[in-house]
DNA sequence: ATAATAATTTAGGTAAGACTAAATTATTAT
DNA sequence: ATAATAATTTAGTCTTACCTAAATTATTAT
């Protein structure tokens, strides 16, 4: 088949640049040109056409990064909110598994209508996280507010419950599922290696070890 | 908000050549630029293009028009497919009526896997006729062959049953349902009118005069 | 402080897919 | 048959969003 010039959708930068700014600090060119496969000149440019719209989307300083307007902020969370309820519709309606949805909702976030995003967080009674336990953007586009914390910071005899998976690895989210680490599941730490930062803990019935890369993508609340 | 490069998609070009050249004959230079919305000239540039792919997606020759290939064809059924299916089940699933659902399918069919075209096709038992009562082309891209007339060869005492109603304009739509010609609608012929071609019908308790430009949009069987 | 390295930007290039205007070919009416 | 008109193609232009290579600026190590 013969291919097409794609091309990344303004919406794509603005979400990668969200999701790189959630720590407070501005997304550099290498980070976004990392996260979006392309090269860091094309990321320059076409956020310097991002920061001279008007609106301006982003803000913009030579060599101190980007972070969004408020505008670029609304237009942000309205495709995270189309994502995340991509998600838990397709999950739903559909059975898919939280593994195989990251991909399908990719897509369709783009191009499903208002109507469409209305019509499917009404048909589910307006969930408030997706399958992998994050926070949907309220139909006002507002992020609710977070307070978990990552499952790394927590060491022996420590007690929570898991709310959310942070990755789109699907290898990684069967892996969990197996485990039984999943948003809802109750877990104890049992033993932590200062050395490797391993966690080792009860889940169920089972005992895992976990290190840090995978601790860091999963947050919980103390309980 | 800032507006991006947005180009017909290939698929686009072969879902309308395919329509087009239902009657036999090849798709001309201008049908499929009106229909594209881009200028002719341009239209000759892609339809160069892809008749030069390989493997190529249509036949073409200077000034005669073009035609799909094999290869085109296929891909057109399958865009098609994908479209009459989400059709059926916006309809079905999400409340849509018949009149909503074209553009909303318009441009999801474009992205939707093909995982997500089974799961949707047996979420519905694999439906046969989209909401207008379009034949959905099967799994393995056949399009059912279809044995019904247009409404404007039908005569005075002539009964039927509405098969299908090829428009995508809403108003339409609406205005058919409201009299109640829907797929399925069980009709009589009460008058013909030889001087404007307006055909006289009834439709359950309802009678009303329609004129050729709506009865040639709509296919009936014989009953 | 300086040198080495890393990150970023600039400048210039390319390909795709639209456009316009001009040239060509086909069709229709007389 | 010829002229007028309509349809199509060609040629050349523009814009967008990517690229590479070179230049610049920032950061880190000694």
């Amino acid at each position: 088949m013969m291919k097409q010039t794609l091309t990344i959708s303004i919406q794509d930068y603005l979400k990668h640049i969200y999701e790189l700014t959630d720590d407070g600090k501005p997304a550099s060119t290498n980070a976004l040109a990392e996260r979006l496969k392309i090269k860091p000149a094309s990321v320059t440019g076409m956020v310097q056409k991002l920061a001279s719209a008007k609106p301006a989307l982003v803000e913009y300083q030579k060599h101190q990064g980007v972070t969004l307007t408020k505008e670029g902020e609304r237009a942000a969370l309205e495709v995270i909110r189309h994502h995340r309820l991509l998600e838990a519709w397709l999950v739903q309606t559909l059975g898919y598994s939280w593994d195989e949805v990251h991909d399908e909702a990719e897509r369709l976030e783009h191009v499903i209508s208002e109507d469409f995003e209305r019509r499917i967080a009404a048909a589910m009674g307006h969930p408030l996280r997706d399958p992998h336990g994050e926070p949907i953007p309220t139909a006002d586009l507002k992020m609710p507010l977070e307070d978990s914390t990552p499952l790394s910071a927590f060491r022996p005899n420590q007690t929570g419950v898991v709310q959310s998976v942070k990755s789109a690895d699907d290898d990684l989210l069967r892996y969990l599922e197996a485990l039984g680490i999943t948003p809802g599941a109750q877990f104890e730490v049992k033993d932590y290696s200062s050395y490797d930062h391993n966690l080792t803990m009860k889940i169920g019935k089972k005992t895992s070890v976990l290190g840090l890369n995978i601790t860091s993508k999963i947050f919980v609340e103390e309980s």
